[in-house]
DNA sequence: TCTGGGGTCCTAGGACCC
DNA sequence: TCTGGGGTCCTAGGACCC
């Protein structure tokens, strides 16, 4: 093939019908789980009430994925492991494995990466590909079944594939019915197969702006589409408004994004498996997040401009602070110590607290400005301790890997 | 039944500057 | 001494996604 002297993008824009695939795994993590456990001669869990989640033993634990006969009872994403159990005693649950989620997760992208270059990773279990120079309308579903067989013959997993005239269209599609199936949602489809649903299940429109639209009388996504700009502003504002109003239409002009965007936060929290009020256990955690999110701004060479530190009470409440520094950092100390004076803040110290977090923001890669003459004297010490930290991490990590590599040799 | 962890983007009000 | 209006930055809070 002779190599298009434009930029992929380019050229379709102009006179190329667009062509989108969306690939989502059916029930990412569990499917991976038992692909794993299938190799190892276990029973295939994709068949029973099964589901991933964190240490069933703990009652904060929820679920992170569950099989087609577990969603069938009613146990979905987030359901807490408890009443999962309640409501099906005999339900697997298998821990997740993050280090095979993401060899799995490699596994399809690479495969889906061989249709088309023009790829955008939506998350560890989705992708969008732009098929515009890859096929025509009346091939697609073929070249998406192919898509979709080849990873099931690889890989041992299913996925659905949407296909749609934008990334809208693409993603909406994928969601019909499940797994291992292949749909289209073209713009001439759009009322016949979108605008019956309910408003729900329309990409951006959460739990919240459900129910400001149904109390309306806005039930469908039909009903969306045809309801004027003017009380749509009203409800939702007016940003939201026009998106909400273009994508109920079926209309999305979002390019397939092919460089991965930097990152512009991180954060950690721990919510603890009984709500605290002992200052010393709440500072414990606050330090181990504190570790772990200079840590990552570290490994990315990253500085952090804002500290931002919040807490969760038993009604699921959120108390936030957040505060700028007078200079970039990634040093723990300096997070840490913003952190616990926004926590004095921000905490009475008597509530009994549920989860406490820290974040960094405004992130820059310019190198910190050693001002010795104003900075900490312990600053020296601070970093050292960092350096020692981020070296034993990465042997833990390191260690962690062989062990996995030596796992996988052995089978 | 009792709700994890990690992100992005938007809005609104106040401070400050010109 | 008292006044308008726009731009930008900051913080708090809320909604959504997987």
């Amino acid at each position: 093939m002779i190599p298009s002297p434009y930029p992929e993008d380019f050229v379709y824009l102009h006179f190329v019908p667009r062509i989108i695939f969306h690939i989502d795994v059916n029930s990412a993590f569990l499917s991976w789980s038992a692909v794993k456990l299938v190799r190892e001669g276990q029973p295939d869990i994709r068949l029973v009430p099964s589901v991933v989640s964190g240490d069933p033993s703990d009652r904060r634990s929820i679920i992170t994925a569950a099989s087609i006969p577990a969603k069938k009872m009613g146990i979905k994403t987030a359901t807490p492991v408890t009443m999962a159990l309640r409501i099906c005693p005999t339900l697997v649950i298998v821990r997740g494995d993050w280090e095979w989620y993401k060899q799995c997760s490699e596994g399809f992208i690479s495969i889906c990466r061989r249709y088309s270059p023009v790829l955008q990773q939506f998350s560890i279990d989705e992708c969008f590909i732009d098929m515009s120079l890859r096929c025509k309308a009346d091939n697609a579903v073929e070249l998406a079944t192919q898509l979709k067989d080849e990873i099931k013959a690889q890989l041992g997993f299913t996925v659905n594939v949407g296909v749609g005239s934008n990334k809208l269209l693409a993603k909406m599609a994928s969601d019909f019915e499940k797994p291992d199936k292949v749909h289209t949602l073209w713009e001439s489809e759009v009322r016949e197969k979108m605008w019956p649903l309910p408003v729900r299940e329309l990409l951006w429109v959460g739990k919240k702006t459900e129910a400001r639209l149904t109390a309306y009388g806005i039930g469908t996504i039909g009903d969306l589409a045809k309801l004027g700009m003017g009380s749509l502003t009203r409800l939702v504002g007016q940003k939201f408004a026009q998106q909400l109003h273009e994508n109920a239409n079926g209309r999305d002009d979002s390019p397939v994004e092919t460089e991965v965007a930097e990152a512009k936060s991180y954060s950690a929290e721990r919510t603890f498996s009984k709500d605290l009020t002992d200052p010393k256990d709440i500072d414990r955690a606050l330090f181990n997040v504190a570790c772990i999110v200079a840590h990552r701004i570290r490994r990315d060479d990253f500085r952090a401009s804002t500290v931002s530190v919040f807490v969760k009470y038993k009604d699921f409440t959120v108390s936030q602070k957040q505060t700028s520094l007078g200079q970039p950092t990634d040093v723990t100390a300096v997070i840490l110590n913003e952190a616990r004076r926004m926590l004095g803040e921000v905490w009475d110290g008597v509530t009994p607290i549920r989860q406490v977090g820290l974040g960094v923001s405004k992130l820059t890669h310019e190198s910190a400005i050693q001002m010795s003459l104003f900075e900490d004297p312990k600053m020296d010490y601070y970093r050292e301790w960092d350096r020692q930290f981020d070296e034993q991490r990465s042997n833990y990590e390191d260690a962690k890997m062989l062990a996995y590599e030596r796992k996988k040799k052995d089978e």
